[in-house]
DNA sequence: ACAATTACATACGGAGCGTATGAGAACTAG
DNA sequence: CTAGTTCTCATACGCTCCGTATGTAATTGT
């Protein structure tokens, strides 16, 4: 074996970060025993603190991850949408979608502010925000969104109805009825945006 | 001495929420050691279980009483407004200058929702999307607001952002000129729920 | 091949939490 | 007024969890 070595750590840091993701995923970051999930990866704190450093080094990895994922996810479904007003519009559907994930809810949206801070000074994650900063930027330039409105703080305050359309959706006893609503006013809260209310489908 | 105990209690309990709530609204919760802010307090934990059962017990009252405060300021200060259209949108900005205390931020906006989970199902909390929810249901009646969106959903959905851009404006670094840009884009949004871009000064 | 570094496990001390128990003061009944 | 009961709160104990310090085997550079 030549280079077991760097394959080794790679593989212990994966097994480490995913076994943190299961954990902190369900029962949550505060309630999730380092030494319980761990020993779940089939190694002990000692690896966790040499990597990580401490419990939220490794949530920064998780949070990573996932950021890197709902990037790639978002990006993909969003490059496929006629206008670019329809591809930012799509953009925060699925961004929408995504977060439905029980797991997405309580990494991103719960514990990870509440043990990070802010999240948007994240320096590894809001890749999503990002995207979505561009495509108004672009937008404004094109005329379709008006002017005077600064894109990041639009993508910012768009992300946080965003957060919120899905942990509605996601906490309704009807998740379907639930959805249409909640999509529905999401769009119309997107329209505020426009320059001139126009032909948007859904 | 006629009723000693029943005030003794009363003081009690709100000299344990007084503590917990400095203590939360600095140091955060997870952080926050129990025999500290209770000694803070010239008590003991023996007073807060019983009191309150156990530290997320005593994070709820602390919660509900700042709801009550938040609720009772933004009534009182929309109450003073000519359209209620107006009166609905001074009520999400003052909603987002109290958002700007750090002990705000901290207990309602990240430790709460970890702790207790979505603030949507709070119980004894949201006052303010109640109040919300009313004003966007009359709006709609009178033909101001478009229909076909659910209320107490936009209500939703604006709360999200509205905590957002408070984020944002308390974590910038030029909070006066960051909070033009993130209002001007907040009321901007709202003008999609509007019928016809109406005259809306700010 | 040997010293140095790396990757991880083990061991130890401390802090914080929840419960069980206890004591003293305040209501209540006679 | 007094004795019993109830309530409020403090104390004591065991447990779990975390962070660090230390140990050890495997790997690398030379």
């Amino acid at each position: 074996m030549r280079r077991p070595r760097k394959e080794m750590i790679a593989e212990t840091r994966a097994k480490l970060i995913a076994a943190a993701r299961q954990a902190f995923g369900t029962i949550g970051y505060a309630e999730a025993s380092m030494d319980d999930f761990t020993a779940s990866a089939g190694l002990t704190r000692g690896a966790l603190y040499h990597h990580f450093g401490d419990k939220k080094g490794l949530l920064e990895a998780v949070i990573a991850e996932i950021d890197g994922e709902m990037a790639a996810r978002v990006n993909e479904v969003a490059s496929r949408a006629p206008t670019r007003w329809q591809r930012f519009v799509d953009e925060c559907t699925t961004y929408i979608e995504m977060a439905l994930e029980p797991e997405i809810q309580r990494i991103m949206f719960r514990d990870g502010p509440a043990v990070l801070g802010d999240p948007a000074q994240w320096p590894n994650a809001n890749a999503c925000v990002g995207s979505m900063t561009d495509h108004l930027t672009a937008l404004q330039g094109e005329g379709v969104v008006v002017p005077g409105v600064d894109p990041e703080t639009a993508a910012r305050l768009i992300n946080g109805a965003s957060s919120q359309a899905s942990q509605r959706i996601a906490n309704s006893n009807d998740p379907e009825a639930t959805s249409r609503k909640v999509v529905a006013a999401f769009k119309q809260l997107l329209e505020g945006l426009l320059k001139e209310p126009g032909p948007q489908s859904s």
